[in-house]
DNA sequence: GCGTCCAGGTCTACC
DNA sequence: GGTAGACCTGGACGC
């Protein structure tokens, strides 16, 4: 039977946890899943140990985000410590927003936004991770996506009950293209999957530095560009999730959805969505995501 | 069923 | 510095 430990983390009185977990698709990829009844977020999560773990999460009250964990091993207290990390980390909580809320000034678009406090999303636990879920979006319906990174976890990560953890870049770099292609089906990709992991597991590439980076947004740019597989889209995705806005990440969702918004439903090219964010300065990929997605948050937020 | 077409970003090669 | 064509998968469509 699981040994389980159940615990609270403390989080700003401002904290919604579900809007937080709900922002962008990150919660429905594997090792993340979600109950939308219940409005709960789960990972299967390998710990530094090791150990596998589920790690169940929920808020039921404001200021605190109530975890339980579950192993089938034993559970030490500084598991606890580690996965309050990872939550506080892969929710945002320790994300501020004043700035960007000061930047919308009176923006007519996005006055719900400032409202709700809207702003945190999810993110993994590691740069290593959100780069491979993005080079799996790119080029590829959400389907597929979503595929991919389920068949990475079955067939590369560590079992748990029924379900699997993200492999690291040691398991990743440890298959080859052939086997990615014919068994996580993720195309052409797969070279980029290998290559990536590769380099990271044998030292000579440390994405998990870009969360700390001092380099600025454009410089650092060019930086996750070199990856290959990743361009202008994924490299301004990632930098998102590494918590800088400056970029819009556009994909061709976000192109039709500002035209559907902005345009009467007819195209807009490029230059228009770069104009129209411009006054937002460094915040105006986070305006133009919120912007376009209103839809999936306000609904939410009201029942 | 089966075949054809298309959407979805990035790479390479070539201007 | 810009761009045509190739790269894969899966869903839509027509037979």
């Amino acid at each position: 039977l699981p040994v389980t430990q159940e615990f609270t983390v403390s989080v700003p009185e401002d904290f919604d946890f579900w809007l937080s977990v709900h922002s962008t698709g990150w919660s429905v990829l594997e090792p993340f899943s979600i109950d939308e009844e219940n409005l709960t977020l789960y990972r299967v999560h390998r710990l530094e140990s090791g150990e596998t773990i589920m790690i169940t999460s929920s808020q039921a009250n404001k200021g605190s985000v109530d975890v339980r964990l579950e192993s089938l091993g034993e559970l030490d207290g500084n598991y606890v410590r580690e996965v309050e990390g990872i939550l506080r980390s892969c929710l945002g909580v320790d994300q501020d927003f004043t700035a960007f809320y000061e930047a919308l000034g009176d923006y007519p678009g996005l006055a719900w936004a400032v409202e709700i406090g809207a702003g945190r999303s999810l993110r993994c636990p590691t740069v290593f991770e959100d780069v491979v879920k993005t080079i799996a979006t790119t080029n590829a319906s959400w389907g597929l996506t979503k595929g991919i990174v389920r068949r990475l976890c079955e067939k590369l990560g560590d079992e748990y009950q029924d379900a699997h953890t993200f492999p690291t870049p040691e398991q990743l770099a440890g298959t080859t293209e052939e086997f990615l292609r014919a068994e996580v089906k993720s195309g052409y990709r797969s070279p980029y999957l290998v290559e990536l992991a590769q380099r990271i597991a044998g030292g000579g590439l440390d994405v998990e530095a870009w969360r700390g980076s001092p380099l600025d947004s454009a410089a650092l740019k060019k930086e996750i560009k070199a990856v290959k597989g990743v361009g202008d889209y994924a490299a301004d995705n990632i930098l998102k999730l590494l918590g800088r806005y400056d970029f819009l990440a556009l994909d061709s969702w976000m192109r039709k959805k500002f035209s559907e918004i902005h345009g009467g439903g007819k195209p807009a090219p490029d230059e228009v969505i770069v104009e129209h964010y411009e006054p937002f300065g460094e915040w105006k990929g986070l305006a133009l995501a919120l912007e376009m997605t209103k839809e999936w948050l306000v609904t939410r937020k009201d029942t």
